[in-house]
DNA sequence: GTAATACTTCAATAGATGTTGAATAGTATG
DNA sequence: CATACTATTCAACATCTATTGAAGTATTAC
C-alpha cells in the first residue's frame, strides 16, 4: 500500500468526500474549479439563496478547499476562489487511491476456496489436506 | 469545461463521494482495493460488527463501486472485490475534476474590480467609466 | 447622519443515515 | 431431520445536516 494511503489520509479523504458530496456544494467547487466567483454571480448561475451559497462556502473553506477575498474597488463584493495547494493535493491522492492498477489478484484468499478455514476464536489456520 | 463535467456527472459524483465519505466504508473501500477479501477478513482487520459491515458493503454494492460472490468450495463465504470498470471510471473522471491546470485566472471577473456590476434586478450591466 | 447593497449568521425544522441488537436467510455438516 | 456457521435483513434510535426565513454585519452611496 502506498504511503499516501494510511489510516490518517483516509479519514482526511472521508471529511472531503463528506464535503463534495452535497449536489450543491459540488456544483459550487465545480464554478470555482474554473476561476475567481463572487458570491452574486452563483447565486444566479445555480438559482441557490445567498444565505445557503454562504453556508456552503463556509463548509468549503473549512474543509480546506476554498478561500475567499473582498473586492479592491468594492469592499461589499467578495471573491471565493480554490485554494491551489489543497487541489494539487487532492489530485495526486486521488490519482493515487483510484489508481485501476491497484486491484491485484490475490494469490491466498481468505476463505476455503483458497485453502484457508477459520476457528470460531478468530484464528487463521492451513486447512489440512 | 470539459464535457467529463456536465450536471449529470456532477450529480453522480456527488453519490459517489457521499457513499466514500463515511470513514469505515472508505476503509472497507481501500481493502477491497487491495484484492478481493471476505466478510470475515474484513470484520477482523477492521473490528467492526458483521451486520454493519454488511450495511456499508450494500451501499458500496448499490454504487456499482463493489460485487460479490460465493465461494465456490464453501458457498457459505463471500467474496467482495472492487467494479474494476467504475474504478477506472472514477479514476479518469477525478483526474479530469481535480485537474490543477483547470484553475485559471478570470480576465473579467464580475464585480466593481472586474468593471462589472448589477443591477437590483439581477441584469449585469458594463460598467460606465 | 440614513438608506441601500452584498453577504453572513442565527434559529428552527424535516429528512437522511450510521450504529446497535435481535431476528432471519442461506449453506454446510452429521 | 437437526445443528452449526456465514452473512444479511429488520427495527429502533440518536445524531447529523441541508434547507428555509428572519435577523445581523460590513461596506458603500446619497
Amino acid at each position: 500500500m502506498s504511503i499516501l494511503i494510511d489510516e490518517t489520509a483516509l479519514s482526511d479523504a472521508a471529511a472531503i468526500f463528506k464535503v463534495l458530496s452535497d449536489p450543491n456544494r459540488l456544483r459550487i467547487f465545480n464554478i470555482l474549479m474554473d476561476g475567481d466567483t463572487c458570491n452574486c454571480e452563483m447565486t444566479d448561475m445555480l438559482d441557490i439563496p445567498a444565505n445557503l451559497l454562504s453556508h456552503h462556502l463556509r463548509v468549503l473553506r473549512q474543509a480546506g478547499l476554498v478561500s475567499s477575498r473582498r473586492d479592491a474597488v468594492d469592499g461589499r463584493w467578495i471573491y471565493y476562489s480554490v485554494n491551489k495547494a489543497a487541489i494539487a493535493h487532492w489530485h495526486t491522492w486521488l490519482k493515487t487511491f483510484f489508481d485501476p492498477e491497484r486491484v491485484k489478484e490475490r494469490n491466498n484468499l481468505c476463505g476455503p476456496e483458497g485453502g484457508q478455514t477459520r476457528m470460531t476464536t478468530s484464528i487463521f489456520i492451513t486447512q489440512e489436506q
